[in-house]
DNA sequence: CCAGCCCCCTGAGGGC
DNA sequence: TGCCCTCAGGGGGCTG
C-alpha cells in the first residue's frame, strides 16, 4: 500500500489527534510483525504525552516525552483513529489508547510493517543510512547524476534505492519515469545530467500532487482520517500494462525490473 | 561496493 | 463454488 504520499497523508490525518494527548494504555493483540513488537511497549509508552508526529521516508515517528515509537506500514498496513472500545477485527493488531477517548489502531494483514521503540530514532539502524527526503533541496537531479555514475543497474530500481532518495516506491517511480520520458530499463549510468534534472523535477511534482490528493488508493489504502486517496485517477502508466497510452495511444508494455513489475510506453519513453 | 535474488505474509483475482 | 496459481504499494539480508 503505502508510499511516501500515503504515509504523509496518514501523518497529517493522525497528528492533530495525537499531539498533546496522553497515552492511557497500549493493547497489542499480535506481536509478530516484520520484527516483534517490543514486549515492554505498553510500559514505555503508557502515561506519556505525545509531543510530535513526524515522518522520515516511509517511517512514522511518534515522539513521546521520553522515547519514540517508530512505525512502518509495510505493504498492507494502515493507522487510523477509532473510538476506544470499538471491537477489533481480524488483522487489527495494536491499539494505542488516548485520554481523549480515541485510540490509534494499527492494521496490517501481511504483517510486513513494524512498530519499534527508540530513544534516538533518527540514528536508529533502520533510518541512519537513508538518503534525502525527495521534497527537500537535498534531493535534485545533480544528486541523481552523480550517484548514478558507474551504476549498471536499471534506472528504475536506482531511483527506488533508499540510499539515493527515500519514498519513491513502485507506483511513483513508474509514473515519474513516464513523465520524464525515460525508459525504465535503461542503465542508470547511461542517462545524461539533463535528463536526471527533468526526472528529479517530475519525482517532486508527482509526489507533491499525490499528497495533495490524499495518496493513491489501489485496493484498500485509507488515510488517518479514514478517507481513501484520489491520486489513482491521475496515474498514466502504473497498473495499465496492455492498455493504451493516454498520451500517444501506443500499447503500454509490462516488464520486470529488480523483482518489481514495471509499465512503460515504448513510444513516449526512451 | 555492487547486482541479483530470496524471503517475510495474507488476500485478491483470474483460469479452469 | 472451489481449487490452484500468480501477483501485490516494502525492504532487509544473503550470495557471488
Amino acid at each position: 500500500m503505502p508510499e511516501l504520499p500515503e504515509v504523509e497523508t496518514t501523518r497529517r490525518g493522525i497528528a492533530p489527534h495525537l499531539e498533546g494527548q496522553r497515552v492511557s494504555r497500549v493493547i497489542v493483540r499480535e506481536r509478530r510483525l516484520r520484527w516483534p513488537i517490543p514486549e515492554d511497549l505498553d510500559v514505555r509508552l503508557s502515561g506519556q504525552r505525545i509531543v510530535l508526529v513526524e515522518r522520515r521516508a516511509k517511517y512514522l515517528l511518534i515522539n513521546a516525552e521520553v522515547g519514540t515509537l517508530i512505525s512502518h506500514l509495510g505493504m498492507s498496513g494502515n493507522l487510523r483513529l477509532v473510538e476506544i472500545g470499538m471491537p477489533a477485527a481480524k488483522h487489527e493488531h495494536v491499539d494505542i489508547e488516548l485520554e481523549s477517548g480515541l485510540a490509534l489502531r494499527y492494521t496490517d494483514p501481511r504483517r510486513f510493517g513494524a512498530m519499534l521503540w527508540s530513544q534516538d530514532p533518527h540514528n536508529h539502524q533502520l533510518l541512519i543510512r537513508l538518503g534525502p527526503e525527495p521534497l527537500t533541496d537535498l534531493f535534485d537531479g545533480d544528486r541523481l547524476f552523480e550517484l548514478s555514475r558507474g551504476r549498471s543497474m536499471a534506472v528504475k530500481p536506482f531511483i527506488m534505492d533508499n540510499a539515493v532518495v527515500v519514498g519513491v516506491g513502485n507506483i511513483y517511480a513508474t509514473e515519474a519515469l513516464f513523465a520524464a520520458g525515460i525508459d525504465p530499463r535503461r542503465e542508470a549510468k547511461g542517462i545524461s545530467r539533463g535528463r536526471y534534472l527533468k526526472l528529479a523535477v517530475e519525482i517532486k511534482r508527482i509526489l507533491a500532487a499525490a499528497i495533495e490528493r490524499g495518496g493513491t488508493t489501489l485496493r484498500d489504502f485509507i488515510g488517518g482520517d479514514g478517507q481513501p486517496g484520489y491520486f489513482q485517477q491521475e496515474l498514466f502508466v502504473y497498473g495499465r500494462g496492455g492498455e493504451a497510452c493516454k498520451v500517444c495511444g501506443s500499447e503500454l508494455r509490462n516488464v520486470m525490473l529488480g523483482q518489481r513489475a514495471s509499465v512503460f510506453c515504448p513510444k513516449c519513453q526512451s
